[in-house]
DNA sequence: TATATATATTCGCATATCCACATATAAAAA
DNA sequence: TTTTTATATGTGGATATGCGAATATATATA
């Protein structure tokens, strides 16, 4: 239980799930370019959220789109939703929604809407 | 934000804030017991809750008893809520409180009672 | 006051975590 | 096929975290 909430204690890891929760899907570039934070840094944290099974991956193209993991228990969706609903509150990482809103020739992906 | 998840990302610390949650009032001489856990161990996983504003403490005679600190955001309250929930619907936690009743000699607490 | 009980803190060590940098891999474009 | 773009992984170092053992402190009791 305690596992969870190691995935959810770093702050990159949470910027990383506020983006993914608003967009539903969202490629590793555009992650990069919104917090602006090295490649390796990110993809690393990506791949810790996947080995918590919080998010799968797919790849389209030369994109890899990351996205809430479908099988997430109620618990931990809860606990997401309670999250996202407690930045949006406090105002928390919306330079990052800023950022990426600012990006040139981001990858299109099918059925996204931005949620914030 | 992640620091409460900071927090909240160990066991033994989770284990202590079940125990405070379920019995409202908790002497440190009860969770070692019911953790079955050093002295040392179960004291600085306290003061790491304490210093995260988690709990309070209150000397009573020779014991000091924490509690869930009082100024806990309604967010912070929520998140810990839903976590007790998770760990009755998945029991755990369970033997600590099982252990924790073979206690003797336990110290009298005013207005004391256990939601478990 | 001396002793026992309850709790907190210090120290040293082992391990975990995070980062920067370099490198590897996979797909697309030239 | 070579090059470019996108992403993942390996490595070493700095820092953080957790633990055991010893010690310190505060209260109660003899």
């Amino acid at each position: 239980m305690n596992e969870f909430f190691k995935a959810l204690s770093d702050e990159t890891r949470l910027r990383c799930l506020v983006l993914i929760l608003n967009h539903q899907e969202i490629c590793v570039c555009e992650l990069i370019y919104a917090l602006e934070l090295p490649q390796p840094t990110i993809s690393r944290h990506l791949s810790i959220l996947k080995w918590h099974k919080l998010v799968q991956q797919r790849r389209m193209g030369q994109w890899m789109l990351y996205s809430i993991h479908p099988d997430l228990s109620a618990y931990q969706r809860d606990i997401l939703a309670r999250l996202l609903k407690q930045a949006e509150t406090e105002s928390l990482f919306i330079a990052d929604e800023r950022t990426l809103s600012t990006m040139l020739d981001r990858p299109q992906i099918e059925g996204r809407c931005c949620h914030v």
